[in-house]
DNA sequence: CGGTCTCTTGACGGAGTTCAAAGCTAGTGG
DNA sequence: CCACTAGCTTTGAACTCCGTCAAGAGACCG
């Protein structure tokens, strides 16, 4: 059910105004997810490599248009299937516990997205994503780094002249 | 299994360092959901009113303890059962499709949450609560509506003054 | 009454943004 | 193979938003 499918680089998997009616699991490469505000601004709310699931869970669940845009920053190869199916593959329980996993484990991250976006610097950010994920900084431009962080590319290059010289 | 109990204002229903191993119901009152960080700044992460679930779905997924506090601020009247009793539930057809509505609620409010927090101002975060919540201004003391924002009670005075001149 | 809690207001400072300019790098076409 | 362009990063200066600190005014309650 799972369908292997390459996306070159700035290719969508899907668009702002879509419904989300299919999830993908990323094989090799690298995805952005982002949205584009009113004064056509990107907000980048997730960057994505191998072995992540992407999807807009909202829109799916509320069966809603999509508000992000998902495309490929590198070329991308992503098993990709229908909520459809995805729903039909919970009959295996394997697959069930699998989902259930993935999708206890996207809350919990984003409890902790919100809950730093609320509390820390943009500094302790930034260092936290180090921690979390260094691979980041080599494999996506800065100003998305910066953007999912929630600050302006400059802030970004300021943030690391700083940390560099410590 | 949902057991009716009184929680008399101040009175903690989870406490920081716990594993959250129950939820309830809120069938009448006002409770909140907040951490303390090393400087002891409690941060509210959610403010929680009649018909809102209540718990700390982080730590009933991981299994970790609990980073938040939740305590009432009215005298609240809570339906509580333990994470064994709605596992046990679900095999109730009615009732499984209720708890997986309540999870995706969730996601997608946290999401927005998340998606707000880095992407509006103190301002815009305001109005749109107001817009959402208007009830929580007045239940609640204005200060913890400030830190439910992420900002100080001083910035959500400034705003009010600016707000209501118009 | 006299505390304690809450909200407001002002002055000041700092973190982060905005705008502009310049340097750097990698891809592309002649 | 080189030159050129477009995108990315850095840096500086001015500015804005919001936090911090301090003081005072109400409101509530024992």
């Amino acid at each position: 059910m799972f369908v292997p499918r390459r996306f070159r680089k700035r290719q969508y998997f899907l668009q702002q105004g879509e419904v989300c009616n299919r999830g993908g699991f990323i094989v090799r490469g690298a995805m952005r997810q982002y949205s584009v505000d009113e004064k056509g601004t990107e907000h980048i709310a997730e960057l994505m490599v191998e072995n992540w699931w992407i999807g807009d869970l909202v829109s799916m669940f509320t069966g809603a248009p999509s508000s992000f845009y998902i495309d490929a920053w590198e070329d991308t190869d992503v098993l990709v299937a229908s909520v459809e199916d995805f729903a039909r593959l919970r009959s295996i329980p394997a697959f069930a516990q699998m989902a259930k996993a993935m999708i206890e484990g996207h809350t919990v991250a984003i409890h902790h997205r919100a809950h730093d976006a609320l509390t820390l610097s943009a500094e302790q950010r930034y260092e936290k994503l180090l921690q979390a994920h260094p691979e980041f900084l080599q494999r996506f431009p800065q100003h998305f780094v910066a953007s999912y962080l929630g600050v302006t590319p400059e802030t970004v290059s300021r943030i690391r002249r700083l940390a560099t010289r410590r």
